[in-house]
DNA sequence: TTGAAAGCGCTAACAC
DNA sequence: GTGTTAGCGCTTTCAA
């Protein structure tokens, strides 16, 4: 009894730098390790005067299990990889808190990545190597040999916003159709020179809203004009620029869609600091339907897919692959429709 | 040299579900698993020729070493936590951007975590079974029975944006500076009813920056008017109430100061649509200068450390005490300054 | 310069 | 219901 006391007092006060084991706990519990991992895994086999024991010292110890030693022989992390676009896009920032916080209520922890386009192959590996259970990714490329990579290492995952162009499991929302409905919507309010301005053609998400812009323009019996399309990296600087090169021609257009929210936040910066008047002098209108989009100083009409988010039923499917191991091919592709507000009216 | 091939098919062949291991890279390449290990960690001790071969085998078998393993024995994960405030904040947005690029610039992965307000500890919790190499904090509280835990851990830390009450490791703005100074701005365009809206006193961005508004008032001669005080959960149907309460006063003020400005954006949002014109009915200000507010369909005047990123510089830190071990006190306060805008004016 | 062997802290058969 | 033992995939002495 003493000699316990006397470790125990040790034990108490050495600091976490040499941590408590699950060891420790057997020896000053007086039972075997097999019994403290008990405890922890499979409480209901072990008898509940034991299991009170253990626990209690456990407390006395202030016993936090090594989930690396845990993870070495369940070969199982509790931790999913998050793989997104960088937060200057308030996208990324909406999903990656709703990523972080389900992952968390699912007892998972997440691990984030930002690709800024030039790293995703240096995340995977990064990625593979921390063993994560799961992962969740939206920047992936139409056609991008990391798909194959991920689907051959045997990982769960799901891509969410982005796809490729073939194969793979993913929840997006139906991009062309955005782009269809959103100058739809311009033609319905008689703009018949309508600029586009989008993000690399490499993606998805560009490819597509994109194809929905002509398609709209076809149905509306509008000429392309190839001269009110520009397709640029979606970075500040360049959406500015193409602002105003479209703005400047003689013959500007009336209204201009953004691939993105983000962009036409960028682009109605410009366009107001230039002094034009939104939606007088120009329309202007976004997808993705940011939350700040419809703060009251920004009102900008863009398309979304409003109660739906789509990367929390990713999660919740790749929370289901990770627990049921029956992997079948999972592609939703949810329908979004047009939010209107005040960036965009009648053509005058 | 027949078995070699075969058994690199059958190595080769296999998926990364049962995935290569350094023994297997020992075998095929005909050294032992140390002198594999060794390639990995101390290249310069292994003969090179020995080192190309191995180099080519781990090549061929897409080797990637497990980092589960490595971290049981070398006890050091090259992961970092971020233990974040929400990202409805966007103050986070940035933080977070930051934080996780710069951890990857530098080896380190990064656990994030957002902190709703009651899950400190169990985050904590998972922060240490996780063995992560350090932790970034913004969410400390001013008493937060956390610090002691945290510094008798002995994982190296740094708290940014937020500080405990005594002691502890961190990077914070002067934030009762911040709160003077945009009283002070506010005073200065003959306001002399300024209603302050601010999170709870917990908090001590919250406690210094309401200390600043306070001895600017009394250094303006200006009598400290407790019902233009409101102290208020951060949410944003809570900023939205005590700003329509303000506003709906009889004699209501002529500014209000936001202890941040994601509060100032919600009540610019809630000013805007009762159909108030900002500044000519109203001033609002934040602190925070978020990247937000410099947009031109906002213009919110704030308060910021232009240049300089404190959350940067307590991840730089925080590197240099994981390397180097010598943990001495840091605590750093950089003094801020207005960015005026076009939200305050001289009161009418 | 390389290999053999021990062991990080945990879990999981298997035995009792 | 509990203990003994082996071993997850690495790194790291210690010998050779």
């Amino acid at each position: 009894m003493y000699t316990y006391t006397n470790s125990l007092y040790k034990l108490i006060e050495r600091r976490s730098v040499d941590l408590v084991s699950s060891k420790d706990v057997a020896k000053l519990s007086g039972f075997s390790q097999a019994t403290v991992s008990r405890v922890m895994n499979s409480p209901d086999k072990v008898n509940s005067k034991t299991k009170k024991k253990i626990l209690k010292t456990m407390e006395q110890l202030n016993y936090q299990p090594n989930l690396i030693a845990r993870s070495l022989i369940t070969n199982r992390t509790k931790t999913i990889a998050l793989i997104s676009g960088e937060l200057h896009n308030a996208f990324f920032v909406e999903t990656t808190d709703s990523i972080v916080n389900l992952a968390s209520k699912y007892g998972y922890k997440t691990m984030v990545y930002f690709d800024n386009g030039n790293n995703a192959k240096e995340i995977y590996n990064s990625v593979v190597g921390a063993k994560v259970d799961g992962i969740l990714m939206s920047s992936i490329m139409l056609d991008d040999p990391l798909l194959e990579e991920i689907e051959n290492s045997g990982i769960p995952y799901m891509f969410f916003n982005r796809r490729p162009r073939r194969g793979g499991n993913y929840v997006v929302s139906n991009n062309k159709l955005a782009g269809e409905l959103i100058t739809k919507h311009l033609i319905g309010l008689n703009h018949n020179r309508i600029a586009y301005i989008s993000g690399e053609l490499n993606i998805s998400t560009f490819l597509e809203r994109k194809q929905g812009f002509e398609q709209a323009l076809k149905k509306g019996n509008i000429e392309i004009d190839s001269s009110l399309q520009c397709i640029t990296d979606a970075s500040t600087s360049e959406v500015e620029k193409k602002t105003l090169k479209l703005i400047n021609y003689s013959n500007p257009p009336s209204a201009i869609v953004y691939a993105t929210d983000a962009m036409a936040l960028v682009g109605m910066n410009a366009i107001l600091s230039m002094g034009l008047n939104i939606p007088d002098d120009i329309s202007i209108a976004g997808i993705d339907n940011n939350s700040i989009s419809s703060h009251y100083a920004i009102q900008l009409t863009s398309v979304g897919n409003p109660g739906f988010k789509m990367e929390e039923l990713a999660m919740e499917i790749l929370i289901e692959v990770m627990t049921n191991k029956n992997i079948t091919r999972r592609q939703i592709i949810p329908n979004p429709e047009v939010i209107i507000r005040r960036t965009t009216s009648v053509k005058n």
